[in-house]
DNA sequence: ACCAAACTAGACCGTACAGTCCATTTTCAT
DNA sequence: ATGAAAATGGACTGTACGGTCTAGTTTGGT
């Protein structure tokens, strides 16, 4: 959060935040103005002179929340050997992906992504786009190194990311109860990290 | 459809259909019972009467949209070489799942499963889960003959699925303009394919 | 101290929608 | 043919919401 330098910044912020959690909470269509000024203490024209309408506020504050999301440092500068570096990769992606914050962003953008297609793209690059282009560079590296049998990089990073996702992502994304065990994912991801590099393992 | 013996039956399933319709389209919040009695050319009182209100309605109608996009026979009972038989089956796993109807309930399911988890369950066990079962079964198989060395096989199908659904399919949930050609599908439901394999090839 | 800009509370408008009511007409099984 | 069940359409209720307006108060720079 940056500094709120005067009073009048800081209803801004206020407002963000109480808008941010609203909308992803409970989408667009069911919050209220109403309620997002008396969440953030202030009236209700105070937030129509800060955004101008609903639709303002509401690209603002999910913007505003892809960055906060920003995937930043998954994978270390000096890489290194392939198996224990891709798994440490898996888990540190996993962990973000599932959190609640991802949840709810992603479940938002992708409901408003017809009514907000600018909205939706955001997120998309922010997101998804963004860390297929890291890991490939990352996954170039290894090929580079003779150590992976890579042929298109970026390719080879959408399977990777994919395959990490996998079936619990889904789970959570339609809010199903069971959800599988510390341990299981565990299992899946580490599984899953064996499967990609016998994959792509150079035949040498 | 189901054969409408009666005009009340008949009735019943315009309102259906043209539910189906609206709510896949716009969603929960954005479809109002006086469209769909319009679209379906019947009195609001007669969709009252059928339905006793917008969330039953709504509980009907996807769940009916679920049936029909069952996966159904995606896989030959007499399974083939492993390589061609599972592309073929990424192909029409991939065709099924980026189709615009599966889309679009897919879409409303994941944005509707905080306010009717029971809902989004349904989907999820008739799609997810019940094509994982079906792709397990065949991994088996496979297991067996001894053509792929496979530990986990749910696992396994897991880790196909999500691959094959890959990127393309997240820029279609996101409504992104650009998506791949043909071509680029094709070849990157291939390259899986041979990842896959080559992952869980016996090492004899 | 002063004043313009920002904020407040709450009334207010128009609209949209879920759901009900009712008097009339249509359907359909006997 | 008849009568009960189902359908019609349109008026109606109540509520919720986006957005505006207003009259008065607070803030903060000079």
């Amino acid at each position: 959060m940056n500094k709120p330098r005067t009073k009048s910044e800081l209803k801004r912020n206020q407002i963000l935040d109480a808008a941010t959690v609203q909308f992803t909470q409970h989408g667009y269509a069911a919050t209220s103005m109403d309620l997002i000024a008396k969440l953030a203490g202030v009236s209700k024209q105070t937030v129509y002179s800060h955004f101008g309408n609903k639709d303002e506020l509401f690209i603002t504050a999910i913007s505003y929340k892809c960055e906060l999301l920003g995937v930043g440092e998954l994978l270390p500068e000096n890489l290194g050997p392939v198996e224990p570096t891709l798994t440490l990769f898996a888990q540190g992606f996993f962990t973000m992906i599932t959190s609640a914050d991802s949840m709810a962003v992603h479940r938002t953008c992708a409901a408003e992504s017809l009514a907000h297609p600018h909205l939706s793209r955001l997120f998309f690059e922010a997101g998804p786009l963004f860390v297929i282009d890291k890991l490939a560079n990352c996954l170039a590296e290894y090929h580079r190194r003779g150590e992976l049998d890579i042929e298109d990089c970026r390719l080879a990073a959408i399977q990777f990311l994919a395959i990490i996702k996998g079936e619990q992502w889904t789970r959570l994304e339609f809010n199903i109860e069971e959800s599988l065990s510390e341990q299981e994912i565990k299992h899946y991801l580490q599984s899953s990290v064996r499967l990609f590099v016998r994959g792509y393992q150079s035949l040498s």
